[in-house]
RNA sequence: GGUUCCGUAGCUCAGCUGGAUAGAGCAACAGCCUUCUAAGCUGUGGGUCUUGGGUUCGAAUCCCAACGGAAUCACCA
């Protein structure tokens, strides 16, 4: 049983005791001790004055001596105020690191084959361009949350809709057939996705050329609404985009040319991405193409308007009324017959529970789509599937630069293999200056340096709120030093170092047993294991809020407190021999948690640095 | 205009299921390496928690309003 349940627990019972009230221990407040007073666990007893009949720091007085006189974990207690400050014995935390050390997935609860099936869809991306900073918030958040409900005893299947079709990708094509000359990744050395969004830059440089060649001679006399509308008429007439346009219908008429084409093209990018999510190191379950889902949606559209769910309107286009959920009219068939967005999405829809019993789909998309989720939620709920009502969106908001939002058209895109790349050689000229590499072979630098780039970034990202836009700026490279990935995973790197001469020594930490030790150990080795203690409570917030960032948070506070036990302490050195042991059992726990805590992130821990 | 989200130190962010004197990091300054890795540790300065009301023993946290910023409201995806 927990210590803090205890305390509730005991509490009521002193409050009993001592003014024969009854109340129930889920109104006991026990909260951590702020650090400026001594004591582990504090109780709030402003809402129990009006049992006492006395003031806050004498009914304080009088439950913490109950407890001090009836409950063996508490040492002793003091008061401020209304707060009741109690300490608890150095035995209760011994037993406690006991049994967090002899527990290797610490803080996880497994599935089991009821255990509820989650669906996680992230990355999604379109083929006409290479993945950017953005494509990176989302494919690490989403990772993450996998690992997260993972952890929280879900069977999760992690999923991908790759937007594979529609006019994007046939400028991309078009652009390739008028100007690339034939040019592949082998014949160029270029990624494929970065070749791909090459020819899609090299088409909006040729179509904007000519819709500038299009507008009247008075445009710049025109009103600014007039402008626009001159604007939009020369786009439509521009050939390029015609023939953009032509080629579509081409595709979906299956023209074996264009298919032969498009799916040349596609299999460049696909090869580029997966390089980019295997050094991201995400992955996923089974990924889903746009290409193949787009017209199931249909079906479900017709089959709902038969059922008098939608409704048609004189032009043959189809309409769902969604104004008693306070919401519009939304499209979801064109007067032509053709799908729209949300057509797709519930194609989609229909297809994976088709492959999968979903409980819960979490879909990982920006916040610019939060309408979008809010009606696909009401129409699958209409439509009948069971988890479209409570269905997840999980928000998540821009990354932006100081000067605002990135734009392809100046440029200002971060490229996520180039961030990658910079970071992992940051990484290296960081630990080129600090010394830090003398003694290591080639394969172990890169190996380390890659581990310690990445985790800079992950860490950079993941440990912000996702629903907040945040900030990046390119000019300033991530730090390592303060709280960043690497400032943890180099107290993780200090903890092996000191296991690895444990070792040595002939202490082998797991088959240390603290049963029965009888030491006083300082306070600040109890609060190291009051905060390892609380990993599993912030594994389950993590899932409960849907926000990784506390697991970052959280991380960051345990290998600080680390540090500074680790400055003032020694561990190998201590000449009392139990407790150097429990030193040793700590420091690993404390290892031990870090790497699984940032595990559920994705971020990888060095044995040394 | 409707809806949703955000506003905390110079900068980047925690804290928000109401509790004690609002915390970190960066940047600035001052210290600590014959002792387990100094990517570390310690200290100094830095705040009308956007503003104004309300709820109560108690509000950065909950409610209302205003101000400021973002997103969205397409027969685009």
């Amino acid at each position: 049983m927990k210590i803090e349940s205890i305390i509730a627990e005991m509490t009521v019972k002193a409050v009993k005791a001592l003014y024969g009230q009854d109340i129930d221990a889920c109104q006991v407040q026990v909260q951590k001790t702020k650090k400026e007073f001594q004591g582990h666990l504090t109780v709030v007893v402003f809402p129990f004055l009006k049992m006492s009949r006395k003031g806050p720091e004498q009914t304080a007085q009088e439950i913490g001596g109950w407890m001090q006189d009836n409950v063996d974990a508490v040492s002793s207690f003091n008061v401020i105020k209304g707060f009741l400050n109690i300490v608890i014995s150095d035995s209760v935390w011994i037993g406690m690191l006991e049994e967090i050390a002899r527990d290797p997935e610490f803080g996880f609860t497994k599935a089991g084959p009821d255990s509820p099936l989650v669906m996680i869809e992230y990355s999604s991306p379109n083929t006409n361009k290479p993945l950017h900073l953005g494509h990176v918030r989302n494919n690490l958040l989403g990772w993450a949350l996998a690992n997260v409900m993972a952890a929280n005893g879900n069977r999760v299947v992690k999923t991908n809709i790759v937007n594979d079709r529609g006019i994007h990708i046939c400028k991309s094509m078009l652009a390739w057939l008028k100007w690339g000359n034939g040019a592949t990744p082998e014949s160029t050395g270029k990624k494929g996705d970065h070749l791909i969004g090459d020819y899609y830059v090299e088409f909006d440089k040729h179509f904007r050329a000519e819709v500038k060649s299009l507008l009247p001679a008075d445009y710049d006399q025109l009103d600014e609404k007039a402008q626009e509308e001159a604007k939009a008429k020369a786009e439509k007439q521009s050939p390029l985009m015609q023939e953009a346009h032509d080629m579509l219908v081409k595709w979906e008429a299956g023209d074996p040319e264009v298919r032969a084409l498009w799916e040349k093209m596609n299999s460049w990018v696909y090869a580029g991405f997966d390089e980019t999510y295997r050094r991201l190191g995400v992955g996923f379950d089974k990924i889903y193409y746009e290409s193949q889902t787009y017209l199931e949606g249909k079906g479900k559209v017709m089959e709902g308007l038969e059922k008098g769910l939608f409704f048609r309107k004189d032009d043959g286009s189809v309409w769902a009324d969604l104004t008693e959920n306070g919401l519009d009219q939304k499209l979801l068939l064109r007067s032509d017959g053709t799908s729209v967005y949300m057509t797709q999405d519930i194609g989609t829809a229909k297809l994976r529970f088709q492959d999968f019993p979903i409980d819960r789909m979490i879909y990982v998309v920006g916040n610019e789509q939060n309408y979008h989720f809010q009606v696909l939620s009401i129409l699958l709920d209409r439509l009948g599937f069971k988890w479209g009502k409570d269905l997840v969106h999980f928000s998540y908001g821009m990354v932006e630069l100081p000067e605002g939002k990135m734009k392809s058209r100046e440029g200002t895109v971060v490229d996520a293999d180039d961030l990658m790349d910079e970071m992992i050689e940051t990484a290296r000229q960081t630990s080129a200056e600090l010394g830090k590499l003398e003694g290591m072979s080639e394969d172990e630098v890169d190996e380390i340096m890659r581990i310690v780039g990445m985790g800079a970034l992950k860490y950079f990202i993941l440990k912000v709120d996702a629903r907040k836009n945040m900030t990046f700026n390119p000019k300033e490279s991530i730090d390592f030093n303060g709280n960043t990935g690497p400032f943890i995973q180099y107290t993780y790197a200090r903890i092996m170092s000191v296991l690895r001469k444990a070792q040595a020594e002939g202490l082998d930490c797991s088959a240390i047993s603290l049963d029965g030790m009888d030491i006083a150990i300082s306070e600040k080795e109890t609060g190291l294991v009051q905060l390892l203690n609380s990993f599993p409570d912030i594994v389950k917030q993590a899932a409960g809020d849907y926000n990784p960032s506390v697991i970052a948070n959280y991380s960051y506070d345990l290998a600080k407190e680390f540090n500074q036990f680790y400055h003032d302490f020694s561990i190998m050195h201590e000449q009392d021999v139990n407790l150097k042991k429990m030193r040793l059992v700590l420091a690993s726990c404390v290892g031990k948690v870090l790497k699984l805590g940032m595990g559920l992130l994705g971020i990888e821990m060095p044995q040394r640095m």
